[in-house]
DNA sequence: TCTTGACTTGGAGTGTACTCCAAGTTGTAA
DNA sequence: TTACAACTTGGAGTACACTCCAAGTCAAGA
């Protein structure tokens, strides 16, 4: 039951694999959201294959409109072991929906664009139109 | 060819019909973002059906992810008139794409939470798979 | 007329999430 | 050994989008 050896990252490739500038990475360090990472003997952060996974998956969670305080508390669960599961089982659940609740708003919009977009191309061909149909825009 | 006459919004009204708050109108004129609104003898704001349309449409581009300048330009086009249609609609077809790109990273995410919740489900029926499979997160 | 609430302005303050900087240390290649 | 890049820290600064406040004006009902 040996440990095995994973490849070890500095902090420059950890931020080209996520994404993430290594200022972000620091950063998400300092407010506990990311733990304190390993270092070299020098003092230089070093990062496992496992946590770099880790830190996409916060990206992940990040671009789908999750908060840092949120990510911090998710973390925290994950820190209290096997007994927190179903918390964050509901948590994910939670943000899924919350996640299919933006996609529907989004294809409304989209909808909403596409008839705009028909209505500008029919004023484009035909100015007539334009001036009986006032595109509503903050005037 | 008589203007029809609208029913005419306090910013009470048009902060209820919009969703945005009475500050958030303030300030969007503020930054020119909505035109100078139309005053009564008080100088108290009001605003025609036409106009609440408008910011409703803003709000749909907000919520989309357009930033407060995107939405300013959007508006400076418009208030070029008939000329600017060809840019306006570009943009829109911009934004759309954008909004689609975003619906895709959201459909991706969501396919990566049900894994984990599957996962997470696993663990919490069997805790030995809960040994084999470290859900990375950040550690 | 009095009171209460809605509205006005300019400007200051807030929350989120970075982003940058200075000053110092470490690693590596010539 | 001398460059020079990469890394470290604490803390300051920034961008965006509000949000709140004070001090004053206006409107409508009892």
């Amino acid at each position: 039951m040996s440990d095995i050896p994973e490849t070890v990252s500095t902090i420059k490739q950890a931020a080209e694999f996520t994404g993430l500038s290594e200022d972000t990475i620091r950063y998400y360090e300092k407010i506990g959201l990311l733990p304190y990472a390993d270092r070299k003997a020098s003092g230089h952060r070093t990062y496992s294959k496992h946590q770099l996974d880790g830190m996409v998956f916060l990206t992940r969670l990040k671009a789908t409109g999750m908060t840092l305080e949120e990510m911090k508390h998710f973390r925290k669960l994950y820190e209290m072991g096997e007994a927190s599961l179903p918390e964050r089982v509901s948590i994910l659940i939670e943000h899924k929906n919350r996640i299919q609740n933006e996609i529907d708003r989004l294809l409304e919009t989209q909808r909403m664009i596409d008839y705009k977009i028909d209505k500008f191309k029919e004023a484009l061909v035909n100015p007539e139109v334009n001036k009986k149909w006032r595109s509503p825009f903050a005037d």
